[in-house]
DNA sequence: TTTGACCTATGTGTTACCCATAGGTTTTAT
DNA sequence: ATAAAACCTATGGGTAACACATAGGTCAAA
């Protein structure tokens, strides 16, 4: 099949296809009466799998060496396994960072739904940024010099 | 202060004070002497702001809108808090994004624990993932032509 | 005075694509 | 049959938010 049908299989833009086609990550004969690119159901699987691991957060060049792995004849389960080992705790930090912003967010637009008037009195730079800057965690402690 | 001494207190790197400095979003006087960055106090609670703002997802286009806001003499919490509006649903989809994968990858790692012996049998691709593809939830209905 | 630490501007690299251009090919409609 | 629509090619540039390298000027201390 040719990089459009590939692409609607895989649920791609064409230009994803092309792109992974450039990388390395799929391969493609070429019809030797155009140049068109053509792909297997290889390349298909090959696309939905890279969709699933790029959800789950691993780069194409990740991907691209367990494919390396895979294509040399050995198992890259252990390379895998390695590598959820390290994203897990990767994502576990970033849901907990985004779960801070989200209640840090929450928390803001309760404050203004409660203030007098919904605009405040002429701050610098803005009413909830500076509140959050006084609840400042970040390690600011080395900011003033003796 | 110069460069060094502002990245130092705000806690970032001295090619972001620059970045920032070149896009705008803080000013600098010019040392006549020599053509050095020269920032005030005004510079840090900006870059402090920034990393506030950062964190909380918002880019560096949107910080500055806010500070041209904030600049001109408007009052940039209304805007502010439209972008949190935009924001919280965004975040909650991140994370409920980031939650679905932590739970297929530690899902993967629990069933290769039960798993025999180590190494599974000699897969196309990787055991894991072909797991995961089986219990494919994507919208590759139209996948197979009749 | 020379080393080392700092500063400058400019340009390139990163990630995973998207978009534009210019031009060849294939399919479809008239 | 032909022309328009739809598809393909390669190339090059753009995105976000910096990091890093280069080449060279400045300044403090030894």
């Amino acid at each position: 099949m040719r990089v459009s049908e590939l692409a609607k299989k895989a649920n791609v833009t064409s230009e994803t296809v092309r792109h992974y086609t450039r990388e390395g990550l799929i391969v493609a004969k070429r019809d030797p009466k155009n140049g068109y690119q053509l792909y297997d159901e290889t390349a298909l699987q090959r696309i939905q799998f890279i969709q699933q691991a790029r959800t789950l957060g691993f780069s194409l060049k990740q991907i691209d060496d367990i494919f390396q792995h895979a294509d040399s004849g050995d198992s890259p389960c252990p390379m895998v396994r390695e590598l959820l080992l390290q994203k897990v705790p990767e994502t576990k930090a970033k849901i907990a960072e985004l779960q801070a912003h989200l209640n840090t967010m929450e928390a803001a637009l309760a404050v203004w739904d409660q203030m007098p008037n919904g605009t405040p009195d002429g701050h610098s730079i803005c009413c909830l940024i500076e509140d959050w800057n006084h609840e400042d965690d970040y390690t600011t402690t080395d900011t003033k010099e003796p």
